[in-house]
DNA sequence: TAGCCGTGGCA
DNA sequence: TTGCCAAGGCT
């Protein structure tokens, strides 16, 4: 692109972004670095309607990572409630005690050190360095992926994995200023959010119609392989969820005899290779570190 | 690297 | 109704 293209971009996107970004606590002006790393680690896959009372309960509680390392990592994993995923809690502990342990209690600021901690990849250390500090990072989560995509690339939706030109390209549209950049790349995600939406983007209302590169080509349909969706009736997934929620409404340890029958739940559907998937689930969420087996044919969320 | 890892709302 | 999707990370 040109510089003046880029320019008229950056305009665009940042003027509608001044006036319809959401007020959220994560982005308010007394925000911690720790409370944008917990925000992060939260929304991975997890829409924000749903953080919000979860990320409330948790600064609260723990308003520092020391907070939280002082307490036995299943009560991170209870205090997770239904956001899914529950081994995000589980490296949110260990994110936590390694700020505790290894630098001071304070979360770090740059990416590199960033990633060394449990549960913080690629997108999420960028995106803890660019908005709880600052810095001039590359994010790309899949609504820049997408709003990329459509804008410039003219594809109704991003490759299944991200690839080195999507990362290069937005590198490319970085403003150089620190504060600049960090203020782009939330705002390109708040587009993709709430105006260039996966299945029906708001187009009439989007800042950047006039120069997308998608509605240019007559909005085509996505063209590429389809995407898996994720089985889930019957999975292991559907298992481990039911076997931990279990673990999470009861105060303390559970029978053994309480947690099986929990699964696969009752009448035919009780078979033996049933029973099997429940046991290897139970085993797996214990090798995890999610469960913690006691004495006496017993289990609860470790060190709760 | 492709597959796995929860959960719930919406079109 | 059901498949798709939501600020990914790990192996």
């Amino acid at each position: 692109m040109r510089a003046t293209d880029v320019a008229a971009l950056h305009d665009s996107v940042l003027t509608w972004y001044a006036a319809h970004r959401r007020d959220l606590p994560w982005r308010a002006p007394h925000r911690t670095p720790w409370g944008v790393l917990v925000s992060e680690v939260m929304l991975q896959q997890t829409p924000v309607v749903r953080v919000l009372p979860v990320w409330e309960r948790w600064m609260d509680a723990w308003p520092t990572p020391a907070d939280l390392a002082a307490e036995p990592s299943g009560t991170a994993v209870r205090e997770w409630g239904r956001l899914g995923y529950p081994r995000r809690a589980l490296r949110l502990h260990a994110a936590a005690t390694a700020i505790r342990d290894l630098h001071g209690g304070e979360v770090p600021s740059d990416e590199e050190t960033l990633r060394t901690l449990p549960g913080i990849g690629d997108y999420t250390a960028a995106a803890v360095a660019a908005f709880a500090f600052g810095r001039r990072a590359t994010v790309v989560d899949t609504n820049v992926r997408r709003v990329h995509a459509r804008a410039l690339t003219g594809t109704a939706l991003p490759a299944p994995s991200l690839t080195r030109a999507e990362v290069a390209l937005a590198t490319s549209l970085l403003p150089q200023d620190d504060a600049e950049a960090a203020t782009w790349s939330v705002a390109v995600m708040e587009l993709g959010a709430l105006v260039c939406t996966a299945r029906a983007p708001r187009c009439g209302e989007c800042p950047v119609a006039g120069r997308c590169a998608w509605l240019r080509a007559g909005s085509p349909a996505h063209d590429g392989p389809a995407r898996r969706g994720q089985a889930w009736a019957g999975t292991d997934r559907q298992c481990r969820g039911t076997l931990l929620q279990v673990l999470r409404e009861v105060d303390g340890p559970v029978p053994g005899e309480t947690l099986r029958a929990a699964w696969p739940g009752r009448g035919a559907a009780r078979d033996a290779s049933h029973e099997l998937q429940r046991d290897r689930c139970l085993d797996a969420l214990v090798a995890e570190g999610l469960v913690e087996p006691l004495a006496g044919d017993r289990y609860r969320l470790p060190g709760t």
